[in-house]
DNA sequence: GTATATGCAAACAATTTGCACGCCT
DNA sequence: AGGCGTGCAAATTGTTTGCATATAC
């Protein structure tokens, strides 16, 4: 794979940023440089450095984002804000613990928990 | 929310099956007994259902399906023949030993594991 | 130099919506 | 009678693709 400056851009991007952003609002961002970056290009360089593993694509309310954030973490989605945020626990130890019961080998995992954050909470 | 025909039989097929179908796949079914049931109809009616509780609504590989198995549940698609699973383990526990390092207040959980099911590891 | 990436536009797929009609209660 | 549901078609939205040109390595 090579590294365009859309792509290095994009990258830099979506791991830069806490939030998990849409491909439509990378693409608002990437036009910033590149005026002329068309969503075809964007998508083309999403999907790339998706499969790549430099990225992780994650569907919230059936809309999809990107999550530069590589470390093993969770989401949560506050259903009054509607915030995403990032929860920094592993599921190891669960999954191994439940091995039998799950009866499948895991190789991967992904918890999305939903409810109410400490903000609107207040 | 009055009960059709049309939303019966969508709700007692989703129900009915051990696996978890498509708004399309739906359709098809549907038109056995409704040949001109429309598309429009089944989204209306799966949102509707959804709304209601009747049914849970989940996100496979980007793809939207169903699930009238209503009981606590995780899923697990295998990465080989792309089957989606039921697991029967709740994450009540996890979550509630968890409390602290989320710190929101969780009222949904949804885990989708992947990795290779019991069958194509043979 | 050659494979890969880009921009543009058109194509595609999935889902939603407006409208007139029909059916339940 | 009134409201909710249906079927149909058109509209929306999100994403992918074909093609000619430009760029990275």
């Amino acid at each position: 794979m090579r590294f365009s400056a859309q792509r290095t851009a994009i990258l830099n991007f979506v791991k830069g940023v806490k939030t998990h952003p849409t491909a439509h609002e990378i693409y608002e961002h990437a036009r910033d440089g590149f005026p002329n970056i068309s969503l075809g290009t964007v998508y083309r360089n999403l999907n790339q450095l998706v499969e790549n593993n430099l990225l992780l694509s994650i569907v919230d309310n059936n809309i999809q984002r990107y999550d530069g954030n590589l470390a093993d973490h969770q989401h949560f989605l506050c259903l009054h804000c509607e915030e995403l945020y990032d929860v920094n626990i592993s599921l190891e130890d669960f999954v191994l613990s439940s091995k039998a019961e799950i009866g499948h080998e895991v190789h991967g995992t992904e918890l999305k928990m939903t409810g109410i954050c400490k903000y609107c909470k207040k």
